[in-house]
DNA sequence: AGAGATAATGAAACCGATTTCATCGACAAT
DNA sequence: ATTGTCGATGAAATCGGTTTCATTATCTCT
């Protein structure tokens, strides 16, 4: 006794139209070398049918898979969601899924080795990569598919990038900074190891070069608001207070913020701070955030284009560099004369 | 001429092993039922030749696909971003990868065609809907793998659901308020139609009526901190301006706030307000907002294994509400007395 | 009219695993 | 000694499409 409702399958149709499954299959993916009779009768059949394809069956005749995997350090953060939305826009247009794994979800030991099984070509057919604290030899194997490394990246490790200018932007930001008199300017940065505050701290330091200052002093922090939060201690035990801070993300510096207004220091009268990336919430804080926009969304659809382009062609180490842009609002102001 | 480092196939460990591709399938899916000696001649032989299984294939033999669709109205909110790592966590660990499609992406005409695309058996194994607004009637075919909805929910439409005890949650947020003496409370409300919105102003009424007072006037925003800031021009041209303002979400709740500031209204002297949600954010704004904590990440978790389970027996309509639970902070203060 | 090119189509091989079914040997029970 | 049971294994069918290759019909050109 066999299932009254299956789905139909390519027969069924075939069956129904009168035609072979081979040219069933031909309607569905490349109609134009059917003749305009058999074609609109298969497609009558589909229509009746309510045939739809199977996908698994496709992509193993295929030798694909249909999907690429986004690689993010931390899900939760609207950051990385927001280049992800672009990502699926652009992959989405391509009739393609996008799968997401959140590389910090396993103990650090165990991470590896269930990453490992996710960098596989028989589950993506590239993968972009958002945490630039991966290891590179996890890419560094035939059977991981085509890699684009996109807002963070790995060190040593080839394939085409995208990537905002962090240099610039920073450089922007002490520049805005100076302008406005100060010169003790602090550094409160990402995990030391991490690309972006690498080129970040490339970008303060041409700035105070350029106008014959000493390297700014620096505070590590983790890109997240508690630690912006948990800087502001280091900040004011500081034997020469800083006058302003520049900060390598939003998130750090709303963080700061909030740890000094408890302290009683006033923004931007007492310390002036800017951001980076302008996060949705930056313009509604207390004190609107100065910070360094990048175009998030942008991002995540430039890095598809550039892994789809990647895999017809492989490419060199192709690397694009997305302009940033700085956005003055009020958490900076003219250093007080006293 | 072929290929000097194509990929070893199930065929090649048989062969180097000196078994049959059916011991070797054995052995990686059941090895329990390989006696001990070819069991290690097997995993010798996996290890020597670096073989990773083609998922496509096993999946086309099993018929399933090994993924899960996400439904996310908005990627690039944080709010279910924390769901989506929840529900990725509970998925990896059982070797499932997740899909996630933002249903916002394309035009509300072409949207439902293109979901419909993705809501295929050959998609995905099954889906978790955070989306709300969708049609029921996308669901509602033969073609759809099972549903479970999370967090919002669709009217009518049938399966698991996973949600926050919103009621209760709007509930203790205006008996917070009533306990503090207020009585002209005003509901900053998501989309009329939303159905989150719906329980919350059901709680809400609840609350006034037990207090023997009449219903909260509202107002609509969107869930956004722009619709909270715009929502501000309308709090203050009410005739009799409201002392506390409950607000279906905490983004909501810091535009509000922001634009309440800009007009030099005070929180919470002036006027009380709560939120919903209790994002990270709420606790590092300069007044740090009162509001109602749900578990996000647990929230997905659940919805995740409910999928899980009502794949194997197709569960009816079982509804899991998690507890919510009031975070008092400072953006709400007793009345003043006047 | 005949040769050659072209278009449309179907039969069958193929993608790479899993799973059914049959076989074989070892061992226990009668 | 014979039968039955059980465990381990391999041959072959199977999942549901796509693609190659061969075939036939149609058309063009000399």
């Amino acid at each position: 006794m066999k299932d009254p409702v299956a789905t139909p399958r390519i027969h069924d149709v075939a069956r129904l139209a009168g035609v072979s499954p081979a040219t069933v299959s031909r309607v569905l993916s490349n109609p134009s070398i059917v003749s305009e009779r058999t074609r609109a009768a298969v497609e009558k059949a589909v229509e009746e049918t309510g045939y739809t394809i199977n996908l698994t069956a496709r992509n193993l005749r295929q030798q694909q898979v249909g999907a690429v995997l986004a690689l993010v350090p931390n899900l939760a953060n609207p950051f990385f969601s927001e280049i992800l939305a672009g990502i699926s826009e652009t992959l989405r247009a391509e009739g393609l899924s996008l799968l997401v794994l959140d590389t910090r979800q396993t103990d650090p030991g165990a991470a590896g080795r269930g990453l490992q099984a996710y960098l596989n070509r028989s589950r993506a057919d590239g993968v972009i990569v958002l945490d630039g604290s991966l290891d590179r030899s996890l890419f560094e194997h035939a059977a991981c598919p085509p890699v684009v490394q996109a807002c963070e990246w790995i060190d040593g490790l080839h394939g085409p990038r995208v990537l905002a200018d962090n240099q610039t932007g920073a450089r922007l930001a002490v520049e805005h900074l100076l302008a406005l008199g100060h010169r003790r300017i602090l550094h409160l940065t990402g995990p030391a190891s991490n690309s972006l505050s690498v080129s970040r701290a490339a970008g303060v330091a041409e700035a105070l070069e350029a106008a014959g200052l000493p390297p700014a002093p620096r505070i590590e922090g983790a890109f997240s608001l508690g630690s912006g939060h948990t800087a502001s201690a280091g900040v004011l035990s500081l034997p020469e207070r800083p006058t302003a801070v520049f900060c390598d993300n939003d998130e750090m510096a709303i963080g700061l913020m909030a740890g000094l207004r408890a302290a009683k220091i006033r923004t931007p009268e007492d310390i002036s701070i800017v951001g980076f990336d302008n996060i949705e919430m930056s313009a509604y804080v207390s004190v609107p955030l100065t910070t360094v926009r990048q175009k998030r969304a942008h991002l995540g659809r430039r890095a598809a284009e550039m892994l789809l382009a990647h895999r017809e062609t492989p490419s060199p180490d192709t690397e694009i560099i997305l302009p940033v842009e700085l956005v003055i609002r009020d958490s900076t102001t003219a250093l007080r004369k006293d």
